[in-house]
DNA sequence: CGTGGCCTTGATAAAGTTCAAGAGCCGTGG
DNA sequence: CCACGGCTCTTGAACTTTATCAAGGCCACG
Protein backbone atom coordinates (compact mmCIF):
# COMPACT_ATOMS: atom_id res chain seq x y z
CA UNK A 1 0.00 0.00 0.00
CA UNK A 2 1.09 3.26 -0.69
CA UNK A 3 0.57 4.99 2.46
CA UNK A 4 3.05 2.63 4.24
CA UNK A 5 5.84 3.34 2.10
CA UNK A 6 5.24 7.26 3.14
CA UNK A 7 4.84 6.06 7.10
CA UNK A 8 8.27 4.22 6.62
CA UNK A 9 9.87 7.32 5.08
CA UNK A 10 8.57 9.53 8.40
CA UNK A 11 11.69 9.48 10.61
CA UNK A 12 9.59 9.86 13.84
CA UNK A 13 8.31 6.25 12.78
CA UNK A 14 11.49 5.00 11.77
CA UNK A 15 12.07 2.08 13.98
CA UNK A 16 8.61 0.94 14.49
CA UNK A 17 7.86 -2.88 13.70
CA UNK A 18 5.58 -3.04 10.79
CA UNK A 19 1.98 -4.17 12.58
CA UNK A 20 2.60 -0.35 14.22
CA UNK A 21 2.66 0.97 10.85
CA UNK A 22 -0.41 -0.40 10.04
CA UNK A 23 -1.93 0.82 13.04
CA UNK A 24 -0.74 4.08 12.06
CA UNK A 25 -2.10 3.47 8.26
CA UNK A 26 -5.76 3.21 9.82
CA UNK A 27 -5.80 5.88 12.20
CA UNK A 28 -4.48 8.64 9.89
CA UNK A 29 -6.35 10.98 7.30
CA UNK A 30 -4.91 11.67 4.31
CA UNK A 31 -5.34 15.34 3.52
CA UNK A 32 -4.14 17.77 0.26
CA UNK A 33 -4.00 21.50 0.41
CA UNK A 34 -3.19 24.26 -2.16
CA UNK A 35 -0.63 26.94 -2.13
CA UNK A 36 -1.45 29.47 0.09
CA UNK A 37 -4.11 27.18 2.10
CA UNK A 38 -4.08 27.87 5.91
CA UNK A 39 -3.71 24.33 7.59
CA UNK A 40 -4.52 25.63 11.16
CA UNK A 41 -4.67 29.02 12.54
CA UNK A 42 -2.50 30.34 15.81
CA UNK A 43 -5.06 29.54 18.76
CA UNK A 44 -7.11 26.54 16.90
CA UNK A 45 -8.75 23.81 19.42
CA UNK A 46 -5.99 20.94 17.76
CA UNK A 47 -7.36 17.17 17.82
CA UNK A 48 -4.11 15.72 16.59
CA UNK A 49 -1.06 16.97 14.48
CA UNK A 50 0.15 16.33 10.76
CA UNK A 51 3.46 15.18 9.21
CA UNK A 52 4.10 16.89 5.73
CA UNK A 53 4.22 14.13 3.36
CA UNK A 54 4.90 16.22 0.27
CA UNK A 55 4.88 19.73 -0.33
CA UNK A 56 6.37 23.01 1.72
CA UNK A 57 4.61 24.57 4.53
CA UNK A 58 5.56 28.09 6.89
CA UNK A 59 4.68 28.28 10.53
CA UNK A 60 4.28 31.88 11.64
CA UNK A 61 2.97 34.54 13.70
CA UNK A 62 1.36 37.31 12.83
CA UNK A 63 1.23 41.04 14.56
CA UNK A 64 -2.07 42.88 15.08
CA UNK A 65 -1.09 45.30 12.04
CA UNK A 66 -0.26 41.92 9.54
CA UNK A 67 3.66 42.04 10.04
CA UNK A 68 4.61 38.12 9.82
CA UNK A 69 7.32 36.18 11.45
CA UNK A 70 8.46 33.15 10.04
CA UNK A 71 9.56 30.67 13.06
CA UNK A 72 9.79 27.26 10.15
CA UNK A 73 9.73 26.14 7.15
CA UNK A 74 9.21 22.23 7.02
CA UNK A 75 9.50 19.90 4.21
CA UNK A 76 8.36 16.07 3.48
CA UNK A 77 8.71 14.29 6.72
CA UNK A 78 8.38 16.90 9.70
CA UNK A 79 5.71 17.04 12.10
CA UNK A 80 3.55 20.15 12.63
CA UNK A 81 1.33 21.28 15.41
CA UNK A 82 2.53 18.02 17.53
CA UNK A 83 3.50 20.63 20.23
CA UNK A 84 -0.34 20.91 20.73
CA UNK A 85 -0.65 17.37 21.31
CA UNK A 86 1.47 17.21 24.53
CA UNK A 87 0.90 20.23 25.87
CA UNK A 88 -1.96 23.42 26.06
CA UNK A 89 -4.36 21.74 23.45
CA UNK A 90 -4.17 25.00 20.96
CA UNK A 91 -1.90 25.22 18.20
CA UNK A 92 0.98 28.07 18.85
CA UNK A 93 1.00 29.31 15.51
CA UNK A 94 -0.23 29.47 12.20
CA UNK A 95 0.75 27.35 9.31
CA UNK A 96 0.11 27.71 5.38
CA UNK A 97 1.62 25.86 2.58
CA UNK A 98 3.83 27.50 0.48
CA UNK A 99 3.17 24.87 -2.60
CA UNK A 100 0.63 22.09 -3.40
CA UNK A 101 1.42 19.75 -0.23
CA UNK A 102 0.04 16.63 1.46
CA UNK A 103 0.11 15.82 5.05
CA UNK A 104 -1.03 13.27 7.05
CA UNK A 105 -3.24 13.99 10.36
CA UNK A 106 -2.99 11.86 12.96
CA UNK A 107 -5.49 12.08 15.91
CA UNK A 108 -4.39 12.93 19.20
CA UNK A 109 -5.79 9.85 20.92
CA UNK A 110 -4.62 7.00 18.77
CA UNK A 111 -0.98 8.67 18.98
CA UNK A 112 -0.60 8.91 22.45
CA UNK A 113 -1.75 5.27 22.74
CA UNK A 114 0.66 4.40 20.05
CA UNK A 115 3.73 6.06 22.02
CA UNK A 116 3.03 4.74 25.54
CA UNK A 117 3.88 1.58 23.96
CA UNK A 118 6.69 2.41 21.83
CA UNK A 119 9.15 4.31 23.80
CA UNK A 120 11.51 5.00 20.37
CA UNK A 121 8.69 7.24 19.17
CA UNK A 122 8.56 9.32 22.45
CA UNK A 123 12.59 9.34 21.81
CA UNK A 124 12.64 10.16 18.15
CA UNK A 125 9.93 12.91 19.06
CA UNK A 126 11.96 14.50 22.09
CA UNK A 127 14.79 14.58 19.38
CA UNK A 128 12.66 16.36 17.39
CA UNK A 129 11.65 18.80 19.60
CA UNK A 130 15.20 19.76 21.41
CA UNK A 131 16.34 20.32 17.80
CA UNK A 132 13.62 22.81 17.37
CA UNK A 133 14.80 24.00 21.55
CA UNK A 134 17.88 24.38 19.80
CA UNK A 135 17.02 26.64 16.71
CA UNK A 136 14.68 28.54 18.27
CA UNK A 137 17.14 29.77 21.01
CA UNK A 138 19.59 30.73 17.74
CA UNK A 139 16.21 32.94 15.99
CA UNK A 140 16.27 34.31 19.82
CA UNK A 141 19.69 35.22 20.40
CA UNK A 142 20.58 36.21 16.29
CA UNK A 143 17.25 38.49 16.62
CA UNK A 144 18.04 40.03 19.93
CA UNK A 145 21.78 40.20 19.47
CA UNK A 146 22.51 40.56 15.86
CA UNK A 147 21.59 43.14 13.54
CA UNK A 148 20.21 41.97 9.70
CA UNK A 149 23.02 42.21 7.78
CA UNK A 150 24.64 39.57 10.16
CA UNK A 151 21.25 37.56 10.07
CA UNK A 152 21.15 37.49 6.18
CA UNK A 153 24.98 36.43 5.91
CA UNK A 154 24.13 33.58 8.19
CA UNK A 155 21.41 32.26 6.33
CA UNK A 156 23.33 32.37 2.77
CA UNK A 157 25.73 30.39 4.42
CA UNK A 158 23.63 27.96 5.61
CA UNK A 159 21.61 27.54 2.30
CA UNK A 160 25.11 27.01 1.07
CA UNK A 161 26.01 23.97 3.69
CA UNK A 162 22.57 22.37 2.12
CA UNK A 163 22.51 22.88 -1.23
CA UNK A 164 24.67 20.97 -4.24
CA UNK A 165 26.50 23.85 -5.70
CA UNK A 166 28.19 25.39 -2.81
CA UNK A 167 29.01 28.52 -3.95
CA UNK A 168 26.04 28.77 -6.44
CA UNK A 169 22.66 29.24 -4.68
CA UNK A 170 19.32 29.15 -5.33
CA UNK A 171 16.85 30.83 -2.70
CA UNK A 172 14.01 28.50 -1.91
CA UNK A 173 11.79 31.40 -1.08
CA UNK A 174 10.63 34.77 -2.04
CA UNK A 175 12.36 37.53 -1.15
CA UNK A 176 9.38 38.88 0.77
CA UNK A 177 8.73 35.51 2.39
CA UNK A 178 12.76 35.66 2.93
CA UNK A 179 12.55 39.31 4.95
CA UNK A 180 10.01 37.76 7.29
CA UNK A 181 12.09 34.62 8.03
CA UNK A 182 14.57 36.71 9.01
CA UNK A 183 12.92 39.26 11.12
CA UNK A 184 12.54 42.57 8.86
CA UNK A 185 11.30 43.72 5.68
CA UNK A 186 11.27 42.91 2.35
CA UNK A 187 12.78 47.03 1.55
CA UNK A 188 15.73 46.29 4.53
CA UNK A 189 16.57 43.00 2.68
CA UNK A 190 16.94 44.23 -0.99
CA UNK A 191 19.06 47.34 0.66
CA UNK A 192 21.11 45.01 2.54
CA UNK A 193 21.97 42.31 -0.89
CA UNK A 194 22.54 45.87 -2.61
CA UNK A 195 25.46 46.69 -0.21
CA UNK A 196 26.66 42.97 -0.39
CA UNK A 197 26.88 43.48 -3.85
CA UNK A 198 28.78 46.70 -3.97
CA UNK A 199 31.34 45.35 -1.32
CA UNK A 200 31.31 41.96 -3.67
CA UNK A 201 30.29 39.69 -1.51
CA UNK A 202 27.90 38.29 -3.55
CA UNK A 203 26.21 38.77 -7.03
CA UNK A 204 22.22 38.02 -8.23
CA UNK A 205 21.55 35.68 -11.00
CA UNK A 206 18.00 36.09 -12.15
CA UNK A 207 15.35 36.59 -9.67
CA UNK A 208 15.94 33.57 -7.32
CA UNK A 209 20.00 32.71 -7.88
CA UNK A 210 22.58 33.92 -5.60
CA UNK A 211 26.13 33.16 -6.03
CA UNK A 212 28.42 33.73 -3.55
CA UNK A 213 31.83 35.69 -4.36
CA UNK A 214 33.60 36.05 -0.26
CA UNK A 215 32.68 33.02 1.67
CA UNK A 216 35.03 34.45 3.92
CA UNK A 217 33.16 37.94 4.20
CA UNK A 218 29.94 36.55 4.95
CA UNK A 219 31.75 34.48 7.61
CA UNK A 220 32.81 37.55 8.97
CA UNK A 221 30.00 39.44 8.57
CA UNK A 222 27.13 36.73 10.13
CA UNK A 223 29.74 36.36 13.31
CA UNK A 224 29.30 39.75 13.80
CA UNK A 225 33.10 40.89 13.37
CA UNK A 226 32.58 43.17 10.50
CA UNK A 227 30.12 45.52 9.58
CA UNK A 228 28.70 46.40 6.51
CA UNK A 229 29.37 49.80 5.40
CA UNK B 1 15.75 9.63 52.78
CA UNK B 2 15.69 13.68 51.89
CA UNK B 3 16.98 12.62 48.06
CA UNK B 4 13.68 11.03 47.47
CA UNK B 5 11.30 13.54 48.26
CA UNK B 6 13.26 15.92 46.59
CA UNK B 7 12.88 13.77 43.65
CA UNK B 8 9.34 12.91 43.87
CA UNK B 9 8.64 16.81 44.15
CA UNK B 10 9.79 16.82 41.01
CA UNK B 11 7.27 17.20 38.43
CA UNK B 12 9.14 15.19 35.59
CA UNK B 13 9.37 12.46 38.24
CA UNK B 14 5.29 12.44 39.05
CA UNK B 15 4.13 9.40 38.48
CA UNK B 16 7.07 6.99 38.93
CA UNK B 17 6.71 4.33 41.10
CA UNK B 18 8.65 4.10 44.05
CA UNK B 19 11.15 1.92 43.48
CA UNK B 20 12.50 3.86 40.28
CA UNK B 21 12.28 7.05 42.45
CA UNK B 22 15.21 5.14 44.47
CA UNK B 23 16.60 4.01 41.09
CA UNK B 24 16.83 7.86 40.54
CA UNK B 25 18.42 8.09 43.61
CA UNK B 26 21.16 5.77 43.07
CA UNK B 27 22.15 7.92 39.87
CA UNK B 28 21.90 11.54 40.34
CA UNK B 29 24.49 13.82 41.92
CA UNK B 30 23.70 16.34 44.37
CA UNK B 31 25.19 19.49 43.78
CA UNK B 32 25.90 23.02 45.61
CA UNK B 33 26.21 26.05 43.26
CA UNK B 34 27.19 29.81 44.57
CA UNK B 35 25.50 32.69 43.49
CA UNK B 36 27.37 34.19 40.17
CA UNK B 37 28.48 30.40 39.33
CA UNK B 38 28.14 29.21 36.08
CA UNK B 39 26.29 25.73 35.61
CA UNK B 40 27.52 25.09 32.41
CA UNK B 41 28.20 27.10 28.74
CA UNK B 42 27.13 26.92 25.33
CA UNK B 43 29.00 24.33 23.60
CA UNK B 44 30.21 22.16 26.76
CA UNK B 45 29.54 18.60 26.22
CA UNK B 46 26.93 17.58 28.03
CA UNK B 47 26.69 14.02 30.00
CA UNK B 48 23.41 14.25 31.16
CA UNK B 49 21.65 16.85 32.38
CA UNK B 50 20.33 19.22 35.75
CA UNK B 51 17.05 19.67 37.69
CA UNK B 52 16.96 22.86 39.94
CA UNK B 53 15.89 21.85 43.33
CA UNK B 54 16.58 24.87 45.42
CA UNK B 55 17.53 28.58 44.44
CA UNK B 56 17.13 30.24 40.88
CA UNK B 57 19.26 29.49 37.29
CA UNK B 58 19.38 31.91 34.34
CA UNK B 59 19.73 30.45 30.93
CA UNK B 60 21.11 33.05 28.48
CA UNK B 61 22.99 33.66 24.95
CA UNK B 62 26.03 35.84 24.96
CA UNK B 63 26.77 37.74 21.84
CA UNK B 64 30.34 38.63 21.21
CA UNK B 65 30.56 41.60 22.48
CA UNK B 66 29.21 40.46 25.96
CA UNK B 67 25.73 41.85 25.40
CA UNK B 68 23.23 38.83 26.89
CA UNK B 69 19.93 37.78 26.09
CA UNK B 70 18.01 35.69 28.34
CA UNK B 71 16.31 32.97 27.66
CA UNK B 72 14.89 31.57 30.76
CA UNK B 73 14.43 32.13 34.29
CA UNK B 74 14.04 28.97 36.14
CA UNK B 75 13.43 27.80 39.38
CA UNK B 76 12.58 24.43 41.38
CA UNK B 77 11.78 21.31 39.94
CA UNK B 78 13.22 22.50 35.81
CA UNK B 79 14.82 20.23 34.08
CA UNK B 80 18.29 22.19 32.62
CA UNK B 81 20.27 21.04 29.33
CA UNK B 82 18.19 18.45 28.98
CA UNK B 83 17.84 19.42 25.07
CA UNK B 84 21.72 18.01 25.29
CA UNK B 85 20.29 14.49 26.08
CA UNK B 86 17.79 13.80 23.62
CA UNK B 87 19.86 15.70 20.44
CA UNK B 88 23.21 17.42 19.51
CA UNK B 89 24.94 16.01 22.66
CA UNK B 90 25.83 19.87 23.19
CA UNK B 91 24.53 22.51 25.80
CA UNK B 92 22.56 25.39 23.50
CA UNK B 93 23.44 28.08 25.79
CA UNK B 94 25.11 29.03 28.94
CA UNK B 95 23.56 28.46 32.63
CA UNK B 96 24.41 30.52 35.56
CA UNK B 97 23.09 30.04 39.17
CA UNK B 98 20.74 33.57 40.26
CA UNK B 99 21.08 32.76 43.83
CA UNK B 100 23.30 30.00 45.67
CA UNK B 101 21.68 26.71 44.47
CA UNK B 102 21.34 23.14 44.95
CA UNK B 103 20.80 20.71 41.28
CA UNK B 104 20.86 17.39 40.99
CA UNK B 105 22.53 16.16 38.21
CA UNK B 106 21.36 12.87 35.98
CA UNK B 107 23.65 10.98 33.99
CA UNK B 108 22.78 10.63 30.52
CA UNK B 109 22.59 6.87 29.88
CA UNK B 110 20.97 5.83 32.90
CA UNK B 111 17.82 8.60 32.37
CA UNK B 112 17.52 7.62 28.93
CA UNK B 113 17.16 3.41 29.86
CA UNK B 114 14.43 4.40 32.52
CA UNK B 115 12.55 6.72 30.08
CA UNK B 116 12.57 3.46 27.88
CA UNK B 117 10.88 1.50 30.87
CA UNK B 118 8.25 4.68 31.61
CA UNK B 119 6.30 6.25 29.44
CA UNK B 120 5.73 8.72 31.88
CA UNK B 121 8.30 10.18 32.28
CA UNK B 122 8.82 10.54 28.31
CA UNK B 123 5.12 12.15 28.46
CA UNK B 124 6.06 14.85 31.12
CA UNK B 125 9.21 15.52 29.38
CA UNK B 126 7.79 16.12 25.86
CA UNK B 127 5.42 18.53 27.79
CA UNK B 128 7.88 20.22 29.32
CA UNK B 129 9.31 20.61 26.18
CA UNK B 130 6.24 21.28 24.39
CA UNK B 131 5.83 24.57 26.66
CA UNK B 132 9.13 25.83 25.95
CA UNK B 133 8.67 25.34 22.60
CA UNK B 134 5.19 27.40 22.97
CA UNK B 135 7.45 30.44 25.25
CA UNK B 136 9.83 30.34 22.36
CA UNK B 137 7.80 31.13 19.48
CA UNK B 138 5.82 34.05 22.40
CA UNK B 139 9.28 35.62 22.83
CA UNK B 140 10.58 35.05 18.75
CA UNK B 141 7.10 36.70 18.44
CA UNK B 142 7.53 39.26 20.90
CA UNK B 143 11.67 40.32 19.68
CA UNK B 144 10.33 40.66 16.16
CA UNK B 145 6.88 41.92 15.84
CA UNK B 146 6.96 44.35 19.72
CA UNK B 147 8.60 46.99 20.91
CA UNK B 148 9.98 47.29 24.00
CA UNK B 149 7.48 48.64 25.89
CA UNK B 150 4.88 46.21 25.03
CA UNK B 151 7.49 43.23 26.50
CA UNK B 152 7.78 45.30 29.57
CA UNK B 153 3.84 45.67 29.61
CA UNK B 154 3.63 42.19 29.30
CA UNK B 155 6.18 40.93 31.64
CA UNK B 156 4.49 42.97 34.37
CA UNK B 157 1.25 42.20 33.91
CA UNK B 158 2.88 38.24 33.66
CA UNK B 159 4.85 39.27 37.37
CA UNK B 160 1.02 40.33 38.56
CA UNK B 161 -0.43 37.07 37.89
CA UNK B 162 2.08 35.14 39.39
CA UNK B 163 2.30 37.25 42.58
CA UNK B 164 0.21 37.39 45.46
CA UNK B 165 -0.61 40.61 45.90
CA UNK B 166 -2.33 41.51 42.09
CA UNK B 167 -1.04 45.27 41.71
CA UNK B 168 1.91 45.63 44.28
CA UNK B 169 4.39 43.96 42.80
CA UNK B 170 8.23 42.66 43.80
CA UNK B 171 10.83 42.48 40.65
CA UNK B 172 12.24 39.11 41.09
CA UNK B 173 15.20 40.42 39.67
CA UNK B 174 17.52 43.35 38.71
CA UNK B 175 16.52 45.97 36.24
CA UNK B 176 19.37 45.14 34.68
CA UNK B 177 18.90 41.54 34.58
CA UNK B 178 15.28 42.69 33.26
CA UNK B 179 16.67 44.23 30.69
CA UNK B 180 18.30 41.63 29.45
CA UNK B 181 15.66 39.52 29.40
CA UNK B 182 13.29 41.59 27.46
CA UNK B 183 16.23 42.10 24.95
CA UNK B 184 17.11 45.31 25.24
CA UNK B 185 19.51 47.49 27.15
CA UNK B 186 19.27 49.02 30.97
CA UNK B 187 19.24 52.44 29.69
CA UNK B 188 16.23 51.88 27.49
CA UNK B 189 14.62 50.10 30.75
CA UNK B 190 15.18 52.84 32.78
CA UNK B 191 13.71 55.46 30.24
CA UNK B 192 10.33 53.16 29.21
CA UNK B 193 9.89 52.92 32.97
CA UNK B 194 9.94 56.78 33.63
CA UNK B 195 7.56 57.02 30.80
CA UNK B 196 4.99 54.80 32.44
CA UNK B 197 5.48 56.65 35.48
CA UNK B 198 4.58 60.03 33.73
CA UNK B 199 1.81 58.35 32.25
CA UNK B 200 0.39 57.27 35.30
CA UNK B 201 0.55 53.55 34.78
CA UNK B 202 2.52 52.61 37.38
CA UNK B 203 4.52 53.72 40.59
CA UNK B 204 8.45 52.87 41.57
CA UNK B 205 8.60 51.81 45.57
CA UNK B 206 11.79 51.54 46.37
CA UNK B 207 14.65 49.36 44.32
CA UNK B 208 12.72 46.46 43.68
CA UNK B 209 8.90 47.39 44.10
CA UNK B 210 6.84 48.40 41.26
CA UNK B 211 2.97 49.60 41.83
CA UNK B 212 0.69 49.01 38.98
CA UNK B 213 -1.96 52.04 38.92
CA UNK B 214 -3.77 51.43 35.30
CA UNK B 215 -4.07 47.80 34.54
CA UNK B 216 -5.87 48.30 31.64
CA UNK B 217 -3.30 51.02 30.23
CA UNK B 218 -0.36 48.40 30.35
CA UNK B 219 -2.66 45.85 28.74
CA UNK B 220 -3.14 48.16 25.75
CA UNK B 221 0.63 48.42 25.37
CA UNK B 222 1.00 44.70 26.09
CA UNK B 223 -1.12 44.50 22.94
CA UNK B 224 0.44 46.85 20.69
CA UNK B 225 -2.94 49.07 20.86
CA UNK B 226 -1.38 51.88 22.25
CA UNK B 227 2.44 53.42 22.05
CA UNK B 228 3.89 54.98 24.32
CA UNK B 229 4.69 58.90 24.12
C1' DC C 1 2.00 43.91 -25.18
C1' DG C 2 -0.33 45.28 -21.15
C1' DT C 3 -1.18 44.36 -16.20
C1' DG C 4 -0.31 42.86 -11.62
C1' DG C 5 2.82 41.28 -8.34
C1' DC C 6 7.27 41.60 -6.51
C1' DC C 7 11.22 43.94 -5.96
C1' DT C 8 14.07 48.10 -5.66
C1' DT C 9 15.19 52.92 -4.48
C1' DG C 10 14.81 57.31 -2.15
C1' DA C 11 13.42 60.37 1.54
C1' DT C 12 11.86 60.63 6.11
C1' DA C 13 10.89 59.30 10.71
C1' DA C 14 10.97 56.42 14.68
C1' DA C 15 12.98 53.35 18.01
C1' DG C 16 16.78 51.81 20.32
C1' DT C 17 21.80 51.80 21.30
C1' DT C 18 25.93 53.90 22.73
C1' DC C 19 28.78 56.94 25.28
C1' DA C 20 29.46 59.81 29.01
C1' DA C 21 28.39 61.62 33.25
C1' DG C 22 25.91 62.01 37.52
C1' DA C 23 22.69 60.14 41.34
C1' DG C 24 21.15 56.92 44.58
C1' DC C 25 21.87 52.98 47.44
C1' DC C 26 24.40 49.71 50.37
C1' DG C 27 27.73 47.36 52.93
C1' DT C 28 32.36 48.00 55.04
C1' DG C 29 35.52 49.71 57.98
C1' DG C 30 37.30 53.35 60.54
C1' DC D 1 27.56 56.49 63.20
C1' DC D 2 29.35 58.39 59.40
C1' DA D 3 32.31 58.45 55.31
C1' DC D 4 34.02 55.88 51.56
C1' DG D 5 33.98 52.98 47.43
C1' DG D 6 31.65 50.35 44.44
C1' DC D 7 27.51 48.98 42.61
C1' DT D 8 23.34 49.71 39.89
C1' DC D 9 20.42 52.76 38.04
C1' DT D 10 19.17 57.12 35.71
C1' DT D 11 19.55 60.96 32.46
C1' DG D 12 21.09 63.50 28.49
C1' DA D 13 22.80 63.90 23.70
C1' DA D 14 24.53 62.08 19.52
C1' DC D 15 24.34 58.39 16.45
C1' DT D 16 22.74 53.84 14.11
C1' DT D 17 19.83 50.85 12.51
C1' DT D 18 15.58 49.81 10.82
C1' DA D 19 10.76 50.81 9.57
C1' DT D 20 7.61 53.46 6.95
C1' DC D 21 5.75 55.87 3.13
C1' DA D 22 5.73 56.80 -1.61
C1' DA D 23 7.24 56.04 -6.39
C1' DG D 24 9.07 53.77 -10.02
C1' DG D 25 11.03 49.59 -12.45
C1' DC D 26 11.08 44.96 -13.84
C1' DC D 27 9.61 40.60 -14.96
C1' DA D 28 6.25 36.99 -15.89
C1' DC D 29 2.10 35.55 -17.43
C1' DG D 30 -1.91 35.84 -19.60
Amino acid sequence: MELISHIAAIHLFKDLPEEHLDNLAMILTDQVFQKRQLIFSEGDEATGFYVVITGRVKIFKLSMDGKEQILHIFGPGAPIGEVAVFEGKRFPANAECLEDSRLFFFPQNAFLKLIKENPSIALHMLAVLSQRLRRFASLIDDLSLKEVPARLAAYLLYLSETQPDLDNLSLDISKGQLSSLLGTVPETLSRILTKMINLGLIRLEGTRGIQILDHKGLEDLAGGETRLH
